[in-house]
DNA sequence: CCTTGACCTTCAAGTTACTTGAAACTCTAG
DNA sequence: CTAGAGTTTCAAGTAACTTGAAGGTCAAGG
């Protein structure tokens, strides 16, 4: 029998972590003494202090310990919580080796330029959402603004002020064409609503769900059009540089929209899905 | 402007952690209304929201990030702080790596014997500890016996009881060899002593640095020396299976000494250093 | 036998980065 | 004007311990 000092220094296991597990009921010293409240250990048990670790350090909760080493569980169970372990642990070493990759880019940053900059791309992931737009391609400037104050005049009337989201475009076409841009005009919803919106040109705005997207690179343009330039290159060259890949049309959000006079303070949130480039 | 809600949409973050962030100084609305207390923030904070995010994504703690991001700090900091993280990365990586092998082989074992089996073989490491000790080839078990008599009558009179540690034996030798083993029988000391213990058989007792084992796979043995074999052998099939190479000779410590009578209620720790096995 | 210092006890609070909940107040659409 | 959604503060909870304070116990040395 020994006392927890030295029962501490056999186990390699801190006596503070002890008197804790005695607290919490996981793992009992074989003897109290009721006087003076001193632990006493014995070697034999070490044997199920050593399961107790050696299951902790597969990353269990001791709750789930506990339960391992009181209760007797069935395999399946064990089974199960060996499987979600492991996912567990697959998932860590995968988010661990990103961030090991975006420290060792910083650093690189720092030996290169002196100065760490942030980063104006952002990873986000974003939920299927539906979507008042008409599709619409873009020809003319001035009829494309026609129709965007032509939505802007209608739609919040026809629409309960609770389900309208923000104004927003996606921008369909292969590549970049200036003079016929293919864009779908409307506003997000915050729920789905089976309603079509007619316009004064004839045309009819309808409802359909835009698709979740996993991995999207976000950036905010402060301003106008014309300071959308920086903005595409920067999700262009972050890509690049992290090894991503755009794999869809891009989404413009307008989270402070233009007002006449104002257009500069407009600020615009870009979007554009990705996915990881196989190492 | 946004109230908190809405802003939270936006960059994804939940209002909770805003209000906590609020909190801790770390990053404030733009205006609070006095009256109200709401919260109000601008699309242009969302910059340095995400740089904050960006930084705690790395695994820096908020005192770090905010560390960083209000007061300048010098390059040589940043990189400090971004070395030590990448290795304390790297270091996670292996250990989960090691975990994700641990868990794999206990689903191998839960589908191979249906049910799990605790390891009597478990890893710590040992510090460098001073060792009261004789070597000696044992050719003849009575003539050991003797000595160990010996030591245990002459060592405690010798030594104050606080500096004294346990009997134990480091295994000398290459292989093994049933009838000249190489022992070093002795005490461990808590603390460096320069004395030498003669013995009666004439042989002097001397002190030595045991030195630290980094990794030591240790099992333990209730009874005497013929309950050996499933010990070695348990740390043998270990090492195999887990991919480790025994590099040195082993150790014997005695945690509960044999009492003549009482031979069978012996506990003696069994030592031996490895290393992973480069894969 | 007594002292001294190491060792032990319990209890409370601190750690990190939040989340959850309660009670109360504010805003806004209809 | 009202209902319901949104917001506020404050307190407590989370996991797995560690640290510290105040005080009791043990054993070796004198």
């Amino acid at each position: 029998m020994f006392r927890i000092g030295e029962f501490s220094k056999i186990a390699q296991v801190p006596a503070s972590q002890l008197r804790y597990y005695d607290e919490i009921g996981l793992f009992a010293p074989i003897h109290s003494d009721r006087e003076t409240g001193y632990r006493y250990y014995s070697v034999e048990q070490l044997a199920r202090l050593n399961r107790i670790l050696a299951l902790k350090d597969l990353g269990l909760s001791l709750d789930r310990v506990k339960r391992l080493v009181e209760d007797e569980v069935s395999a399946d169970e064990i089974r199960g919580m060996l499987t979600l372990r492991k996912a567990q642990i697959e998932q860590t070493l995968q988010a661990e080796a990103v961030r090991l990759r975006a420290v060792e880019s910083r650093l690189q940053q720092l030996e290169r330029t002196g100065h760490i900059q942030d980063d104006e791309v952002i990873v986000k992931s974003l939920p299927a959402q539906p979507f008042l737009a008409l599709r619409h391609i873009c020809r003319d400037l001035s009829e494309t603004f026609a129709i965007v104050t032509d939505m802007g005049q209608i739609v919040p009337n026809q629409v309960k002020s609770k389900a309208l989201g923000r104004f927003a475009a996606v921008i369909h076409g292969e590549r970049y064409e200036p003079d016929e841009l293919d864009l779908e005009l409307g506003f997000l919803l915050e729920r789905d609503l089976d309603i079509k919106v007619p316009l004064s040109n004839g045309r009819e705005m309808t409802v359909r769900e835009l698709p979740p997207i996993q991995i999207a690179l976000s950036a905010m343009r402060f301003g106008g059009p014309e300071k959308g330039i920086p903005c595409y290159s920067a999700i262009g060259i972050w890509a690049e540089t992290h090894q991503y890949q755009l794999i869809g049309p891009g989404r413009e959000v307008f989270l402070v929209p233009p007002k006449p006079g104002h257009e500069s303070e407009m600020v615009v949130e870009i979007q554009f899905p990705v996915t990881a480039i196989a190492a």
